[in-house]
DNA sequence: CAGTTAATGGTACTGTGTCTCTGTTCCCAT
DNA sequence: ATGGGAACAGAGACACAGTACCATTAACTG
């Protein structure tokens, strides 16, 4: 089993800067958060903490959110999952095949939307952008 | 009660060319669509037509997806809403105070997508870009 | 170490979307 | 027209995600 060992002090400091607790089952989840870098469903996280109720790792997921330690992102057919977010801005790429989440940053990106948001009427208050791929495992494993 | 005349025809023609029959329920819901041309819900759909079934309306909404002649767009909140798609790429804007959908395209985001696209390893089969904004009309309302 | 207070976890509940099944409608060939 | 087969409808059961509630437990504070 693969540690993260840097993440985890970081969002429990952060909890704890924000006044929250740093519990039993917020350690476990964060660790767990540590080892799935890479995208990760509400529902998975029940599945491997079976120690932990349901209503608490969505009451973690929700702190962790508004927190901005984490950040969802939306597969095509409408399911959630969420990754960790390294506090900057990025954008991210979702392999249809086997699901894996990458991330990308892209000053292109940015400028591009500052020009969008030029365009459009009212004031922008966010915005949200995911690239459907096929990941070059899945490319490579498909055409043997 | 504005009627929008235009649509639906062509979303019934589309449907036929499909080989897909054209019923009652359908034709019901299509005009619904015409109505609520800046994003519906399925909810929405079900109270104003309740003599449409659930499954059918569900059904109805997957068909009009699949066949590309609506598209599906995620709020900040994870609710999920459709809008008409007139054919060509376009992306959203959704006022998160008031929820009304517009769109927009913008040659300047093809080709930062084109751009991006060649820096993602793999290969990019689609992707979803979404503003959240406050329009102009709630802009105007909350300063008064 | 004891008091307080946030947090937990189990259960029940809500809402959304799917599945199943039976009956109906439509379309086409005869 | 009419009869057969396929597509479709509607109702309800079901599955699942997320939330609310509440009694119990565990974490900080002094």
């Amino acid at each position: 089993m693969q540690l993260s060992i840097k993440a985890q002090p970081d969002l429990l400091a952060t909890l704890e800067d924000r006044g929250y607790r740093v519990t039993q089952p917020r350690r476990e989840i964060i660790d767990m958060l540590g080892e799935k870098q890479e995208g990760f469903s509400a529902r998975e996280i029940c599945t491997d903490l079976p120690g932990v109720g349901r209503a608490t790792v969505y009451r973690s997921i929700k702190l962790l959110l508004e927190a901005g330690v984490i950040c969802k992102l939306i597969l095509p057919n409408g399911e959630q999952k969420y990754s960790l977010a390294r506090g900057e801005h990025h954008h991210h790429t979702i392999c249809v095949m086997c699901g894996t989440v990458g991330e990308f940053r892209d000053s292109t990106v940015e400028r591009a939307l500052k020009t969008i948001g030029a365009d459009i009427p009212g004031k922008i208050v966010g915005h949200r952008m995911e690239f459907y791929i096929t990941c070059q495992d899945c490319l490579d494993t498909s055409k043997k």
